[in-house]
DNA sequence: TATTGTTATACTCTATAACTATA
DNA sequence: TATAGTTATAGAGTATAACAATA
């Protein structure tokens, strides 16, 4: 089903082209990499959400609001990456769900608190073992300390990340409590 | 700028909402990590290869076709992660700005094998360089054996991925060489 | 004057469907 | 009949701009 390798090799030897072995193969190229190892996460975990306002992200805001306490929109939005508009439908769909609340911020009048409701609480035990096993089916070439490693890694890179670009939110950069920043 | 601890606690302690350390943080969440992670790169690398037209899947091709051979179109598709119709549009780009040719397939006169142009392959060299800095400022926490360590393990899990799902592509699987499979 | 959140709108990206030409 | 590639079109997702309420 493949289609190259003699062919190439007598137009190369003709000179009528350059030798192959040009650059690095792509499997090595990080953007190649991520952007695989992202498609393939964001479908099986949407997939494993089914169901769930906003998918994927639907779970990030039941579980920031839930590990961290009520959380601005603005905030919860340049924490999870997405618009702050983006932020207001999905937060809509939660809403509706039952899933989420949005209270009054007493420091701020203009500001809404969203916090989990009970229910939302509640799902989230049984979305987080759902996501658990995409994860693992996703690391599966992996052996344990390998995952381990990986998702530190990976938790590490992210979190400067986040740092550096969490939307055009500066002060969040205080928020990168790992030395060796930069 | 933060809003929340002390409130939190009184609710709490009042049992009008349930204890705060219910999940794990966001940043142990795969699915966050990823995100962030793929979206930083994204945006750095979009900005690094700023002129090539595609940007980092423009790239992407010219490394492709240059490290392994001419490729046909739905070959190269399957193994970028696009989908056929968006591979047309990448490849009338990157053929008028003189970067890749078309030719047809002497084994298959449906098919149009792709690969880079002299040009195209000269301008591979100066986009490597750009994206290695690109990357190594993305991986800038980590140090050295770290950044070849997470290289390595996302490579691997991204293999096993492309093999599983290189968008609807069955005969792939056999590309897969690693052993350790599933 | 700047900021939070909402709404409406426009834009970008991607996928679907229908078509041509080959196999 | 099925497949490679193209084209046109529809759809999802995202961002931009204008607005109301508050700081």
């Amino acid at each position: 089903m493949s289609s190259t390798s003699p062919e190439v090799a007598t137009r190369v030897a003709r000179g009528v082209e350059p030798p192959v072995a040009s650059g690095a193969p792509v499997e090595a190229d990080l953007g190649w990499a991520l952007g695989v190892v992202f498609r393939r996460y964001a479908k099986a975990s949407a997939a494993a959400l089914e169901g769930l306002p906003g998918g994927p992200r639907g779970y990030q805001v039941l579980a920031t609001t839930s590990s961290e306490g009520p959380k601005r929109q603005l905030d919860l939005a340049a924490q999870l990456g997405v618009d702050r508009t983006v932020m207001t439908y999905l937060l809509d769909d939660l809403e509706k769900a039952g899933l989420v609340q949005r209270r009054p911020d007493p420091a701020d009048r203009r500001a809404r608190l969203i916090a989990p409701t009970d229910e939302g609480h509640e799902a989230l035990c049984d979305l987080e073992r759902r996501l658990r096993s995409t994860e693992e089916e996703v690391l599966g070439i992996l052996d344990e300390p390998e995952r381990a490693s990986f998702r530190m890694l990976l938790q590490r890179v992210a979190m400067k990340a986040n740092a550096v670009d969490p939307l055009h939110n500066a002060c969040s950069l205080a928020e990168a409590d790992d030395p060796a920043s930069t």
